[in-house]
DNA sequence: TTTTAATATTGCAATATTACGATAAATGAT
DNA sequence: ATCATTTATCGTAATATTGCAATATTAAAA
């Protein structure tokens, strides 16, 4: 006991839960951020960014992939991470609609 | 080792990780989309909608409450949660600006 | 007040995450 | 080939999460 029970959720619930997940550090909400606002993406540019290790961010960057946040490809000796916007996309309509559902119900039960 | 080094990172950065992280697990996935739902919000219904233990489902409706998600309030003998419409506006002017931000640019990078 | 029903908390075992030092693998330069 | 640089992986300790049975709390109902 203590595994998370996948199975008995939607394939889409546990997508989203994957992505929420890998999201939900801080140092990877900055990874994000980081590669949001500079065009160049090297590992190394962010190992200097971050208060983190080099293997630590190693890992981080591992799981935002993994997870399908951003896309790696190799550059010569670096390694080019950048995000991908499909995920964005998909996190991004997904709150919309949430948001929008929420605004058609006045839902002022609590 | 192997605690989040939090103090490292921006108020908005741990915020923002905090409710995502929150958000990222497929039971809490399929809380927030029932209480989305539904316009009663009694704990009693979440129970038999989930195939989890009460205790669980508890534990984990304190979890998004904790994260700003969702919101109770007691309703005679049961409690009343519903979505936090603040934290649904936060994620989703989050990512439309993550969205709109590569859009702008196109990182042809990866 | 006792009973009933609903939600919360406790305690614990299983599992997962986090972080980093040490080391490996891969590529470019000399 | 050797060296320097960069990123990945391994191993491991500390910490956090997950899930549930048992129990406690709370408030309506009888």
């Amino acid at each position: 006991m203590g595994a998370t029970k996948t199975e008995h959720f939607t394939d889409k619930q546990n997508a989203m839960a994957t992505m929420l997940k890998a999201f939900g550090h801080p140092a990877r909400v900055a990874i994000m951020e980081y590669l949001m606002n500079v065009d160049a993406c090297i590992c190394g540019d962010i190992v200097n960014e971050l208060p983190l290790a080099q293997p630590t961010v190693s890992q981080h960057l591992k799981e935002l992939k993994h997870a399908g946040l951003i896309k790696g490809s190799i550059e010569g000796n670096a390694i080019c991470y950048c995000i991908d916007e499909r995920a964005i996309d998909l996190l991004q309509s997904y709150f919309t609609n949430l948001a929008n559902n929420l605004n058609h119900k006045n839902n002022s039960c609590c």
